[in-house]
This record gives structure tokens, sequence and C-alpha cells, in this order.
RNA sequence: GGUCCGGUAGUUCAGUUUGGUUAGAACGCCUGCCUGUCACGCAGGAGGUCGCGAGUUCGAGUCUCGUCCGGACCGCCA
């Protein structure tokens, strides 16, 4: 292809994107213009799909009609940019098309101007072919541009546009502020990794991107701005999954005056109305609430997935004396026996058995042994995976009665120390259920919310020897666990609360401290001390000394939310420029060196590795 | 930091189990034919650093070690 094939545009404006023709447009002259999808080159007849971000229309160039245009469409090849001026007409048979919402017509080609080339592609971007595309990652974030070109990207953009549109038209009309925080902000010692940003001005000093504008959305509030939310990016140094990524979006929203309720209300009418724009979906509200024990005893999970059943029992009464001395001594130590029924299960294999046994839970889950209640389908007699005269007949049946498994059914079961054992059972559970085909992602639903309240304020960490925030530190303590602060931290519940979609966590807050003699023992127990506490957070402490209000609000993952609402199994196919499970961004090739004179200026001296005593 | 899976033509993969002649297929690309296709069709052709580096061997895509890259997960992520 020759410089000189290249013309002026003189059609001028396009009259139609490639989505928009239909019956009643036949007969005009119209102008459209967009890239080849695909060409059908029959020797003479030459059919063309032009495509655009709107859709896609159907392009006739016939020699007989125009010899010179025709031919000019010859060359044409996947992904030329072209301006088609023609006429609408009838299409002989648009059957084939049903689903194509401009099936009914094609543009009879009378000029052609190529606009650009292209060169053969790294992979197909067409329509028609890729939908889903079978393109290594690799590849496809190199050439971003071309995939975002595909319509399964382009559509998570647009739908991500329109979860924007939503939260943005909900909060306006509840007398939220949009306000913008900064994003070079203060390191905070607690929590995740930071990234840092070196300060040239300031010689050996750091900002920080912020992990979540917390503190500044907190000072709003002092502030009297009344209500707030942004839609902010933040950033996480910590090591990438499918639902993970480095910097991620999140809807950041904080009340003056806020109760847990009313946050709650709020959240599901913001929610309710992302559905309601992007789905035509009217969400069922209020969501059901269940506290975070009850998750924990029920579906070994802060974040039950509810979509199907396959409770958690504790077995502890039913096995009570029962001889076992595995469950004996852990009912003695205050651990638990916990089993879930398997509907339909009970003629799973031995040698099944055993490798989940061996594979999942004691290679995967680390969990001390499975054991099995088999109810053989054929209504022959229990098959325990303990012998009788080891675990008595009457105890599993009492337990099987407990979980209410029926002939054909399986109990797995397995003992340990509270409440990790309710975890890794929580974790078989979600196994189990993949196994059998249970969950589904899914862009339709099912979509089964739940707020998960009562959250502890605090954890334990053995390494450290210390107690964390199990959210942050400035978590409200609820006010009848007030006075357990000094005397037994770990038992003390916050005032906080995640929102959980279909097994994920998509949101998560709290009713904040807004006293500073409160957040003063909250720093206490946390072992962080009045200087270092002035240190890191005396800007707050300062500014709850002047009329600071109760306040509470939430975080959104936007991504999360975006990826359940079009059915993508991993974040990097909602966000635009994602990174590499290495957190690198393969089209820009960041991160990147620099050059010396920049180092310079930034006060930094490089260590090599070997340096590197750590 | 760890466990596991993968890396072969532009792309997606087969071939690796059991080392052995010229590394195959489909799609894409190129050439020719083809006037109602819509994953158009037909005929022919070009196209390979078997991720990279060592090693074992008469001989390595195939075996061993190291390394890089991608992915899933654990640790980590209030």
């Amino acid at each position: 292809m020759s410089v000189s094939q290249f013309k002026v545009d003189s059609h001028g404006r396009r009259t139609h994107t490639c989505g928009a023709l239909r019956a009643e447009h036949v007969g005009q002259t119209v102008v459209l213009k967009g890239w080849v999808d695909s060409r059908r080159d029959l020797g003479g007849l030459i059919f063309v799909d032009l495509r655009d971000r709107y859709g896609i229309t159907q392009i006739v160039f016939n020699p007989e009609h125009n010899a010179e245009t025709a031919k000019m469409a010859e060359s044409l090849r996947f992904e030329f940019v072209l301006s088609v001026k023609g006429t609408v007409r009838e299409r002989e048979v648009a059957a084939k098309h049903a689903g194509m919402p401009t099936a009914a017509i094609e543009v009879m080609a009378d000029d052609l101007i190529l606009l650009n080339t292209s060169e053969p592609l790294p992979f197909m971007v067409s329509a028609a072919e890729s939908r889903e595309t079978t393109a290594s990652e690799d590849l496809r974030l190199k050439y971003r541009y071309l995939d975002l070109r595909r319509q399964e990207l382009k559509n998570n953009v647009l739908l991500r546009h329109r979860v924007y549109q939503a939260v943005r038209r909900f909060y306006d009309g509840e007398d939220f502020v949009e306000v913008e925080t900064p994003v070079l902000m203060k390191s905070t010692p607690e929590g995740a990794r930071d990234y840092l940003v070196p300060s040239r001005v300031h010689a050996g000093k750091f900002f920080a991107l912020p992990q979540s504008p917390q503190t500044y959305k907190q000072i709003l509030m002092v502030a009297g701005m009344d209500r707030y939310f942004q839609i902010v990016k933040c950033f996480r140094d910590e090591d990438l999954r499918a639902d993970r990524q480095p910097e991620f979006t999140q809807i950041d929203v904080e009340m003056t005056f806020a109760t847990e309720d009313l946050v709650f209300e709020t959240a599901e009418g913001m929610l309710a109305q992302i559905w309601k724009d992007v789905k035509g979906v009217d969400l069922e509200l209020p969501f059901p609430r269940m506290t975070y024990d009850a998750a924990i005893r029920t579906y070994g999970s802060d974040k039950p997935d509810l979509r199907f059943g396959m409770e958690l029992h504790d077995l502890n009464p039913a096995f009570k004396g029962c001889g076992f001395r595995v469950f004996d001594s852990v009912i003695d130590e205050g651990g638990a026996v916990v089993g879930f029924v398997v509907k339909g299960g009970g003629d799973t294999g031995r040698g099944k058995l055993d490798k989940l046994d061996k594979d999942i839970v004691r290679k995967k889950l680390g969990g001390g042994g499975l054991i099995h209640f088999r109810l053989p389908s054929d209504g022959s007699e229990l098959q325990s995976s303990v012998k009788a005269e080891v675990l008595p007949t009457e105890f599993v049946q009492k337990a099987i009665e407990q979980t209410g498994a029926e002939q054909g059914d399986m109990v797995l079961v397995m003992a340990g120390a509270a409440p990790k054992v309710f975890m890794q059972m929580g974790d078989l559970r979600l196994h189990m259920a993949r196994e059998e085909g249970l969950v589904e992602e899914s862009a339709d639903g099912p979509w089964k919310f739940l707020w998960v309240t009562d959250f502890p304020l605090l954890e334990y960490d053995e390494d450290e020897g210390r107690f964390f925030a199990m959210h942050h530190p400035f978590t409200s303590p609820q006010a009848e666990d007030m006075d357990k602060l000094g005397t037994d931290p770990g038992a003390v519940r916050a005032q906080a609360y995640d929102v959980v979609l279909n097994g994920s966590e998509i949101g998560g807050g709290s009713i904040r401290i807004h006293n500073s003699e409160v957040q003063r023992q909250m720093f206490d127990a946390l072992g962080i001390d009045e200087e270092e506490a002035q240190m890191r957070f005396g800007f707050l402490l300062d500014a709850f000394r002047y009329g600071a209000p109760p306040h509470g609000g939430i975080a959104f993952g936007l991504d999360r939310i975006v990826m359940l609402l079009t059915g993508a199994s991993s974040l990097r196919d909602v966000i635009v420029f994602p990174k590499t499970q290495s957190a690198q961004e393969p089209m820009v090739q960041s991160p990147d060196v620099v050059d010396a004179h920049q180092l310079r200026d930034l006060h930094i001296q490089l260590i090599t590795k070997e340096d590197d005593a750590d």
C-alpha cells in the first residue's frame, strides 16, 4: 500500500455510526467510518463488515456499480480504517444475522477513502471471530489497543462507564459532595505496603500513594462537608491475584451523624442504582445481615457465598464423649468438630475421597485430615471412614441427623482448633461446590448480597506478639464492648461491616472514632505510644479536638463490582491497562529504570543485590 | 518467599510418555480462481532462535540443572 493511495478525507463527517442504520434508512446516502472487521471477496462482489464502537454494518462493493471503488476494495485487509460513502439498501438475506441490529440493511458503496492501513495482526480482533479470544494474556496486554477493540473488552469498558455514571447520579441525588483528595500523601505504618514517591525538595523524605483516602475523608467530616463521595484510585504494594491489582478503584463514601443502619441503607441504594441502570434488575432490599461470628461458624468465611447451601454444622454436641480420641481431645481443648453435607455424594468413590484428603485438605488447606460418612443411594448401610470400634455408630448417626443428611448424601467432617477449622471447612465447602458445579460465574446473577457485621476490632498477630486493627485504627468499638478494650482486646467487637456479593467482598467500612480519648485508648491497645501516635496521626487527633462530629462510611471495590457485573474471571478484564501478576505493564513496560540525574535530583542511590543484606 | 501449570510458525495448539530421517495441523499471511457472501468457497505457496543458558549423549523440541516470562493458588493484602 503506497502513500499515494491515501486521499484527503473529502467525505466530511460520518452521518451515522456503524450500529445505527435500520430498515427505515433505506434509500439514504450515508457516510460511515470504521475498521474492517472482516472481508469476503467473492471475485466480483466484495463484502466488508465495517466496525466501530457502536456496531457493525455490511458494506457491498460491486464492480458493476462502481468499478474503481470495487477495485480498491480488493486490497482491504483486517483493521484497515475506512470512510465509505454509499446508499442504504435492504439486505436480501437478513435471516442469518438475526442477532445483529443492522442485519436488515447494507450499504452499497459509491466511494471509498482509505484512512489508514494495518499490518497483519498479532491476534484476531474481529467481532465475528473472537468474542472469546484465544490469545495469551501476555500478548493481549502488549497490544492492549487491539485487545480493547474486541467486543468483550469494549463492552466491559462501556459497562464500567455506566457504573461510574450510576454512582455519580445516585450520590448527587442524595446530597453527597464529590471531593478529590491528594494522591501524594503520607505513609501510614499499619496495613499494606505503601507505594512511595521520593520528594525532590525534601531530601530523604517520601510521599506515599494512598491505600485509601481514609484519614482525608474523616477530616472532611470534621470540616463539616456532611456527606462525601469519591471515585478514587488506591494503591497497595502487595502481591497480585486474579481479583487484586496494585492500583485499583474505590467508591469512597463518608457521612456525618452516621449509624450503621444509615450507611447500609445508603449503600444499598447506590448498589441498587447500579444494578438498575446497568442490568435493569431491581435488587431486593434490604440485604440480609449476618454477624461475623455467625458467618465463620456457618460458612467458614467472612464473605459467605450464599448462592448455594452446604452450611457448616458444629458437631460438638453430637460427638461429645464419643470415645474417638481425635474428636474427644479437640472438643476438650475448646476446638470444634465441623461437618457439612454433600448432596448426592453418598456414592463417592474411595479413591476420589483419598485424593480430596491428600491434595486438597492436607496440601492446600493445611487441614489435619478429612473424615467422611457416606449414605449410599441404594439404601445400604452407612460407610464411615472411621471404624465403628473406634467411633461408635450411634454418635455418627446423631451427627448425621444434626446435619440433615439423607440417604444418598455424604457428610464431610474435620476436627481442629476453632476458628481455624471452620475456615478450612469453609474453603472445602467452596471447593466442593465448584467441583459439584453449584457455582457458575455469570453476568446474569443470581445476585446474593449480604452484610457481614460485628467484625472483631482487633486481631492478634502471633509473630509480632501484638494486636492489629482488623479494619483500621480509626474504627469505633461497639459501645457495650468499650470496657474490654483494656482488659480483653481480642473480644471487642467493632462497628465494622462488609458487603459481600456471591462470595466476594465488594465493600467494607465502619463507624469511626470521633473522640480523641477513645482514639488514644485504641492506639494504646495497638501498642502505639503517645509520641508515635502524635507523629503519625497528630493531624487527626488535633482535628478531633475541635468539634469532630460522629461519622462513618464505607468504600466499595469498583473493579470487583464491574468484574461481577460482567462475569469476568479476572480483574484484568475490567481495567483498561492492568498489571501482570509480577506487577508490570507489558505495553509501556513499566516499571523501568530512570536516568542517573533523575535519581540524583531525588537524593536516591541504588544499592545492588549483593549490598542488600536483607 | 513458597507450591503448581504453561512457554514449539504471526496466533492457538499437537509432537516430550519411550532422545533418532525433512518438527505437523488449524486460523492468519502471500499468489491465483470465484458476483450474494456473512467463520464465503476452491487451488497453491511462504513462514520455526522448539523462551534463554549450561549440562548429559554419537545425537536433545524430547532427559537434567539453572534462569526469564505468563497464569492459578498459599503467604501477604486493615
